[in-house]
DNA sequence: CGGTCATGTGACATAATAGTCATATAGTGA
DNA sequence: TCACTATATGACTATTATGTCACATGACCG
């Protein structure tokens, strides 16, 4: 935690320094964040950001608890449009909602990313600020989506909790890089408005499609079934 | 390109640079690497370094090359057990040797790992070197696992690839963590023998059900159908 | 032996950073 | 006005890194 001083600072000065220490933050890693270069930004003298904060250390471990706890005030701040959903359509929004987080908050987006997969000596100290909620959640949305139906049970829920996970985290920057943007600018201009939801929502349908049915051709078990209804048979499509 | 005289080099001697400088740069990122501390390991002068390299740049850019050769000539080594197969045993066998590649190699699999996910200035230079065969190749697999039948038609090839890319890199972690693996020891000790392979064909297994099948309850499309052949039907399973 | 070229060497130059500290300034209350 | 406390300051220190260079060493050849 920062010192007290930082706190006792007037609003518009702590907002200043901590503006240009996001910034810097977001756009190097830990170990080419200068300190020189944010007390030089926010026009502060050296010394007195080491009133502020004990160290470099104590100052990014600041930032990503900042910038988790902004996550999960979107996240809880964003009501769900429907009070009783399916896991799929429920984890959709999930998704979505994270998804505006990036876009319209990419410098801390970028903070929490660097804290996942950066290399800092104190790692351990990073990821305690970090995950662990999100895993526990979405295990019990699986758990809870199995019992409802929804999900079907001959699944592995830790493996369902890792693709969850790990595909919502690839989305990150899958999406970007479809829609053209680049993360750095992003986080240095940012992009209120202008942003084509319909490529996102295309993109959503896609990986849902395959999230909630696999990959796998549904024909076969259609196959061994009487009537096939609605499901076309695609064999030996244009071979090469 | 490292300069001639690294390669007029005596085998060993060019062995020994590589091997530390390997070790260095798998262990910490690029900043964090010292040039200072591999030639103190390899026994060398600091200006015998700079006379087979040009910078520290060159050397990485030498080892990520080295890396991303020595795994692409172990997938090409490696021989599917069967001629034709179809396309998810092929897929997950691909992964299989992916996954030995990392266990194997511990130090080189680090080193790719930070080239796509590290931060330094010359970023393209580093990811040119690295991916685009690998999507190139997964994309042809899915086409043909489409025209084959093995996998729907009605998914995006695109999100497919994503998905698959996605969840291959993520086993990168995933397996290491649940074998109770430390990825920094395995780089520095290796693990030639005792490793659980049934522990990872059971988590191939439940991969791939996943990736498949989905996470989706499949009872609902047979409920469709007059005949239900060996599918459970689960409703309401010990709700909360 | 002597000359020439390739290679080895490590002290040094250079540059950048995190963190310190003696001193200055400002605000507060009596 | 004075005393006292909290805060501001930036030159300075200490450290650590990459990259250089004048010189040493060795190999090869006539």
């Amino acid at each position: 935690m920062p010192h007290q001083t930082f706190f006792n600072l007037p609003d518009k000065k702590r907002q200043t320094i901590t503006k240009f220490a996001i910034a810097e933050f977001a756009n190097n890693d830990y170990q080419n964040a200068s300190i020189t270069k944010i007390v030089k930004q926010a026009k502060i003298a050296k010394g007195s950001f080491y009133q502020y904060f004990e160290d470099k250390k104590e100052l990014y471990l600041y930032l990503v608890d900042l910038a988790n706890k902004e996550k999960l005030a979107f996240m809880q701040q964003a009501k769900p449009p429907k009070n009783k959903m399916g896991f799929f359509p429920y984890l959709r929004w999930l998704f979505d909602v994270g998804t505006k987080f990036d876009l319209t908050h990419p410098a801390l987006s970028q903070i929490i990313n660097r804290a996942v997969y950066g290399d800092v000596s104190f790692r351990e100290e990073v990821l305690a600020m970090t995950q662990a909620s999100s895993n526990e959640y979405i295990k019990q949305l699986v758990q809870n989506g199995i019992e409802q139906g929804d999900v079907a049970d001959d699944i592995n829920p830790d493996m369902a909790v890792f693709t969850i996970n790990t595909l919502g985290e690839g989305l990150r920057h899958y999406i970007p890089a479809q829609l053209g943007l680049d993360t750095e600018q992003l986080a240095e201009k940012g992009v209120d408005a202008g942003i084509d939801m319909n490529a996102i929502n295309q993109i959503y349908d896609d990986l849902f499609q395959i999230l909630e049915h696999g990959l796998g051709d549904r024909v076969i078990e259609a196959k061994s079934n009487v009537s096939n209804t609605s499901k076309k048979i695609i064999y030996d499509q244009s071979v090469i």
